[in-house]
DNA sequence: ATAAGTTTTCAAATTATACTGAAAGTTCGA
DNA sequence: TCGAACTTTCAGTATAATTTGAAAACTTAT
């Protein structure tokens, strides 16, 4: 296979993945695109390879900076600006990890603790039903945070080091 | 707070919980209702509390029995047919881990193997990136394969047992 | 100060996704 | 075998998410 075949095949999937896991296609293909290339690109350049509109590229972009998946470059001499990805899939991973844990997963151990705080008798199987979602959904939510708060601030080879301790 | 209004507010966080990891925004809330119910209900029953269609109700209660988080049940003597959620928030977690990695980590990991060969000289810049992306993203995405199997099969206790082993 | 180069914004258009509802299909008891 | 009860399907509709493109807002260099 051609690089440029393959190229292809890697943004197009990539992006289609993203898609499952609530991230735009332009957005996740914008991602892998830089992650291939060894050098610095300019919108431009990304626009003429996805083939997508300036305003699209200059948002996502927007987004993946503010995921800190991708910096801003600024070459000496240059009036443009170049942007690059993250190449480490260990850094990448741990930098989704955190944002995520961040947006998504605080928020919502601190909802299921305020619905923990129900009135009602705790007879009532729908009220324990209730009351034992909630904390069952919270304890495991509070282990995983912490794992992943560990996971993030690790090495990668001390923490698959300790994998396999636990899984040998 | 009273029981109604916590159940309507985290079956509505479930489901904009849900669409922020690819998930539509009923099928999460089908689920997080039946997750609280302590009975079984029925079509109708969802239909009513959730105030959707049959349509959508029917379509999104065979999606999660797919995902193995919803089980029919047939109440004897009854006509209906029921349905309830595994409320075992491991095996729910696990039951997901499990159909995502079948569905979506293993084929990006055949993709990746394929992408690998590529002809091109290693020389070049562009194709070394190329492969070593790739070459990176496959490593990593085997090693969690083979974290995520482990867990699967794990019993929940052992598996935090594991844990704490390794973060203290 | 100004103009060319560049980035950002956002209303409107487009595309993708989800939902409805009624018709068709199925099951089961009498 | 019939028909009432119930479930499934899917074309059409509605909603939500994404994308475009052109205008506005910057940002230097002179």
């Amino acid at each position: 296979m051609k690089l440029t075949e393959a190229k292809q095949q890697f943004i197009s999937s990539w992006g289609a993945f993203g898609t499952h896991w609530g991230i735009n296609r332009t957005m996740a293909q914008i991602h892998a695109l830089l992650m291939v290339s060894p050098d610095p690109l300019t919108q431009d350049d990304v626009m003429a390879q996805l083939d997508v509109s300036r305003g699209n590229v200059n948002m996502n972009m927007r987004d993946l900076i503010s995921w800190g998946l991708v910096d801003r470059v600024i070459l000496s001499g240059e009036r443009k600006e170049y942007f690059t990805a993250e190449k480490d899939i260990w850094k990448v991973a741990t930098q989704i990890i955190q944002e995520r844990k961040k947006r998504e997963l605080e928020p919502m151990l601190k909802l299921l603790a305020h619905l923990e705080n129900i009135e009602g008798d705790k007879k009532d199987k729908e009220v324990k039903q209730f009351v034992d979602t909630i904390a069952g959904i919270r304890k495991f939510g509070k282990q995983a945070d912490q794992m992943l708060s560990v996971m993030v601030k690790a090495d990668e080879s001390w923490f698959l080091a300790g994998l396999l301790k636990i899984f040998k």
